[in-house]
Parts: C-alpha cells; sequence; structure tokens
DNA sequence: CCCTACTGTGAAAACGATTACATACATATG
DNA sequence: CATATGTATGTAATCGTTTTCACAGTAGGG
C-alpha cells in the first residue's frame, strides 16, 4: 500500500508538504503540480484510519433506528444517507429491532467506537434514555419524537390526531374504536391517541374506552386487534389506527368478516403508506414527510459538524402534515 | 480521554500487558485482575481507530444496497444487520437509489475506507461492476444474483416465474399481460420474464409479445403500465408482474378501469409483500426468504474474515422460493 | 531601513493501540 | 543434566497521518 512518504520522495517534498496540498495548507504551484503527479502515478489514496487516529474524526455518522424493514424508517434512512453522501460522510446503520434496551446499547457503542455525530430515529424514550443523550460525546439529533433538552426533528401527532379526530368524527356515523401503540412510545403511541379522543370531543363523538385496543406497530397485531374488537363490539363501524400498517391489518380483519371490499371504508391510519394507498384507494391517515424529516436532522447536525457558517446549530425542529383522504 | 498506558500505570503493569489482557495472550491470573480493576474504575475503552490503525481491521462491514426504502432490501438489510450485531461488527450502509454508477463509486470507496468486508444487494451488474468485483481488494459477496466468479446467495428467479407461469396458465382464462423491469438486472428483469414465459409455454398458453411492458420497480411504474396495457389491450384478462410493488400499481389501475375490487383477481407478482398479502388477501406471487439471503450472505462472509473452522468459504448459494396462492 | 505580516517549507512529535523481540523462569523430556 | 517447551513480562518499533514548531524569504508600511 502506497503510503504518503512514497508520494512525498516521488514529488521530491516532505510528508509535511503532501498534507498541505491535500488539506488546503500553504503549498507552491509547482510542488503542488509535482504532488499531484505523483499521487497519480502511484495512486496513493489516504488511509482513513491513520486520518481518525490523528484528527479524531472519522467522517462516519451512527444511526440508530426501531426497525429497518418499515415504510417510514427506511423512507427516513433513505433522506439520511442523501445528505450523507452529499457531504462526504458514512452511515454506520444499527438496527434495534424495536428493543429499547438495544438503543443504549448501540448509543453507548458509538461513543466509543467512531461516530462524529449520531443520528436517532427514537420510538420509546426512557429516562436512562434521555441520560444517555444527555452525557452522549458526539452530537445528537433525534428524529420523531419531542425530548426536552435534546435536539429533534418531530412531526405534531398529538395536532395532527385531533385533526384526523374532528374529521372522521363528523364523517362516519357509529361507533368508533381506535388501534394504538404502547404510550411509552409519546409521539406514536400518548400524543396520537390523545390527540384523537380530543379531536372526536371536540366534535361532540367522543370515544369509547371500551373500544380501544393495543397494538404493536406490525401488521399482525393491527390484524389481531381488529378482529378481537370485532367479535367483542360487532357494531363498532369505523377503526382508527396508529399507524398505516396496522391499519393494513385491520382492513383484512373487517374484511374477512364483513366481507371483502368493506374494510377500506371503515379504517384510517397514520404515515400515508403507498402500498395502501394504492389498494385501497386512499384511506384516511396522515401524510408526514419522513425523508424531509431524514434530510433535515441529518442537515442540521452536519452543519454543527462542519462549523457552517450562519449555521442553525442543533435545535427543535417540528414539521407540518397533511391530512390525506378525509 | 483515558488510554492503555494510564490503565498500565494504574495497574503496575506495561501497556503490553494490558493489551494480551484484552487480547487474550499470556497474563498472570493476579495481573489479570489488577487490570481488570484498572479498567473498571478508569471507566477505559480501546480506541477502535488506534487499533484499525495498527491491526488494519475495522470490524466494518459495508453494504451497497440500491434502494433502502423498499420492502424486499430493507428485510434483507436487517438479515445483514442480525448477523453483523451478533458476531461484533458494525454496518457502513451505502444507499445507490438505483444508480448503477454509484455502486460502482461505494464499492471504491469501500476499498480505501475501512471495511473488512462487503455485501453488494445486486441489480444490474455490468462488466464494469464485474471487474470492481474481481479486483476488490476485501472479501465480497452478492445478493439475489448470481454472478459467475463471485460468491453470491441468490433465489432461482428462472425456475420460480417457470413455476408460476405454468400455474397461471391454467387458472386464467383470456389473455395475459407482463409488466417487467429493464433485462440488463438479470433475476429480477431477464430470469422472471423468460422463466414466466417459458412456464406459459409449457401450459400452451405463450405470452403474447405485444402484451409486455416495462416498469422501473416502482408502485407507479406499475401504475402506469396497466393503465397503458388496459387502454391498448382492453381485453387483458390478467397481469402478471415482476415485482409485488408494480403489481400493487396494477391493481389499482385495474380498480380503477373495471372498478373496485376487480383488480386483486388479476394481477401477480414477485415478493410476497405483506401488506399486498393483507390487502388483496393473496394475490400469486413468489415467496423469497428475504431475511434469510441476508443471514446466510452475511454468515459466509464473516465466517471468512474470522477464519471460522470448518468454514465453507465464499461459495455461491442457491436459496429456496415458494409459489403463493396459485 | 526596520518591523510586521504573510507565504512556504521540512523535521519531528504526536495520535493510541498491537506485536516482534529479548529475556526469564518453570517445567517436562530424553 | 542438558535441552526443549510453555508461560509471563517489558521495551521499543510500528501503523500512516496531521500538526506544531522553527526557520526563511518576500513584500508592504512607516
Amino acid at each position: 500500500m502506497v503510503k504518503m512518504k512514497d508520494v512525498a520522495e516521488l514529488a521530491g517534498v516532505s510528508s509535511a508538504a503532501v498534507s498541505r496540498y491535500l488539506n488546503g495548507g500553504y503549498i507552491s504551484a509547482d510542488k503542488a503540480e509535482r504532488i499531484k503527479q505523483a499521487i497519480e502515478l502511484t495512486g496513493y489514496v489516504r488511509s482513513s484510519q491513520a486520518r481518525a487516529l490523528r484528527t479524531g474524526s472519522t467522517k462516519l455518522i451512527g444511526v440508530i433506528v426501531p426497525k429497518i424493514n418499515s415504510e417510514s424508517v427506511s423512507r427516513i434512512t433513505a433522506g439520511i444517507g442523501q445528505v450523507l453522501g452529499r457531504r462526504g460522510y458514512q452511515m454506520l446503520l444499527a438496527n434495534t429491532d424495536n428493543v429499547a434496551k438495544r438503543e443504549l446499547e448501540y448509543l453507548d457503542l458509538f461513543q466509543n467506537h467512531p461516530v462524529d455525530g449520531i443520528v436517532l430515529v427514537a420510538t420509546v424514550v426512557t429516562d436512562e434514555h434521555r441520560r444517555a443523550i444527555e452525557s452522549c460525546r458526539v452530537p445528537i439529533v433525534l428524529i420523531g419524537q419531542n425530548v426536552e433538552g435534546a435536539a429533534c426533528v418531530y412531526h405534531d401527532d398529538y395536532e395532527a390526531a385531533f385533526e384526523l379526530g374532528q374529521a372522521l368524527a363528523g364523517r362516519v356515523d357509529g361507533k368508533i374504536a381506535y388501534i394504538g401503540v404502547t404510550e411509552e412510545d409519546r409521539a406514536a403511541g400518548y400524543d396520537r391517541r390523545r390527540g384523537f379522543e380530543a379531536g372526536l370531543r371536540a366534535a361532540g363523538n367522543p370515544l369509547d374506552a371500551a373500544l380501544i385496543r393495543l397494538g404493536s406497530f406490525t401488521l399482525d397485531s393491527g390484524y389481531g386487534a381488529a378482529r378481537e374488537l370485532l367479535s367483542v363490539a360487532p357494531d363498532v363501524s369505523f377503526i382508527a389506527c396508529a399507524t398505516d400498517t396496522m391499519a393494513a391489518g385491520a382492513v383484512r380483519a373487517i374484511d374477512e368478516v364483513r366481507g371483502m371490499g368493506e374494510g377500506i371504508h371503515r379504517v384510517s391510519g397514520f404515515g400515508d403508506n403507498a402500498f395502501l394507498r394504492a389498494l385501497t384507494g386512499g384511506i384516511p391517515t396522515v401524510h408526514y414527510g419522513y425523508l424531509t424529516s431524514g434530510v433535515e436532522a441529518t442537515s442540521m447536525l452536519l452543519d454543527t459538524l462542519d462549523g457552517v457558517e450562519g449555521e442553525r446549530g442543533l435545535k427543535t425542529l417540528k414539521l407540518g402534515h397533511q391530512l390525506m383522504n378525509v
């Protein structure tokens, strides 16, 4: 492997000069030319490992996601990757498979291991998480949750759910049920449910607590919860779900119980999943700019790291949403 | 930052001893104990950057994918991540957004940048790709394509498509159309189409070349191609698609043209997408073990890197498939 | 003409681990 | 008893950069 010293010798300069040439320090035109040629001739490439050791920066960003194989997360990840690639960084991806403990592990791993910054696609944020984030040695940005004291890019789930609830209350006649997710997930669990309830209430059609079920983000859990609802309360006429994935399961359940094609008129979701949109013709749901949230969070992070002038710094950013098909 | 020397001093040994303790060399019981305590006391963690510089190994695996936000790819990635995490490696993810040139760029980047091995989720494999793979300095495994001379984990798309075609020929009465993808993608483009054609032919119902369209993996492209087909050849009674994603688009198109609910009986796909399965009740499709292919490819790669005994080495592995809903 | 200020340069000291080498003692082997 | 063999340890070299420092030359301001 050809190293800097070899290039320097070939060009008849010191390796310091080569380093300066590469990093933009003082270098005279003729030496620059000689170095350039020597590099081309030898096919020299910098050892990023030596560089990392010396500078302490790796140009690596740790990205922690709850579940890579989900539409929303993989879109966010695509957004993150876009910005990273464009700006000369690489992505170290950690998939926690929805195990909150593993998030902490990776947070820890990334501290010691070589990342310049961290993007955390957050779901459940415990006190332990907060502490880990607080004491993080590298800059960190959260996506999907609004956590006090941390830089966050998130959507206003409460507001969106409120609007959805309000809109549906006027449109649906009959009983409305709700399939949510754990309230430990502040945004998707707590906020969406509370917002939805408040929206229904504001429209004079409050949610019956007996018609609330809990899913686990999966299609199957949505299906199971809906089947159970339909058997316990056969007069339910509409099922609102906290995610489009669970909504797909609910559609399936209704199709099975009430006949094919019934489901798509009696379910709402969150996230505006493309498959769901195409196959149902569009159920009521909330469109979030997932890709955008990845882009924004990453831009903010890299601005901080690169010390971009006029930099906005790490702060919290609330993105908009859009009600669909109501 | 506390370094090895500090630990060594505190424990009253040389840093070589600490290194040996950490890496399992000769060390006496009492020194081991003292070192252990010193490490705990100081909260010392190895600098992976120094380690990488010295050893040349980074415990990083480069993963190149065509599009992270797609069901199949994100499942494969989940499988890769599982194995990596379990075996102490981390994933450097590169998303090429279906730009073949970017694959080469990343392949190059990963050569110089610090990865111990590469997993390439392949689509289009050009000669240039082949050359790059051939001359790759680190071990590399391909997923999804069977390329001569490279280690590959793939599915037999031809065979699967053949079976699907044969099965459908007997079930469908009327004209069958096909929406494929570029044949530059050997597996999803060439093999699926040829296999499907052969299957139909074997069943005595050959595919009309005029009823073949080309999509681009996206739902919208499937929709567009299907709409076009339906307007040009209104008597088409079934549309087979090269991917479930495009199939979803085709379902939508048929629903629009022929009435809601019609699509799900007149479309087949590839990949057994969960949404599609739930919302259509299950169209004919082929189930591939995407997660498994990620797991297998990565295990093979790491076995080679870690020099696991009884190691199978880098070789090519064909995984099975399963016809669904026919 | 002196003093700054800026440009250019190379030698050498980091960065923080791993490991080749030298050395030593203990035990086993013949 | 001489000779291997295995265990245990520290010293110092090494990985390939970046960067500090010291030193020069050159130009501009007064």
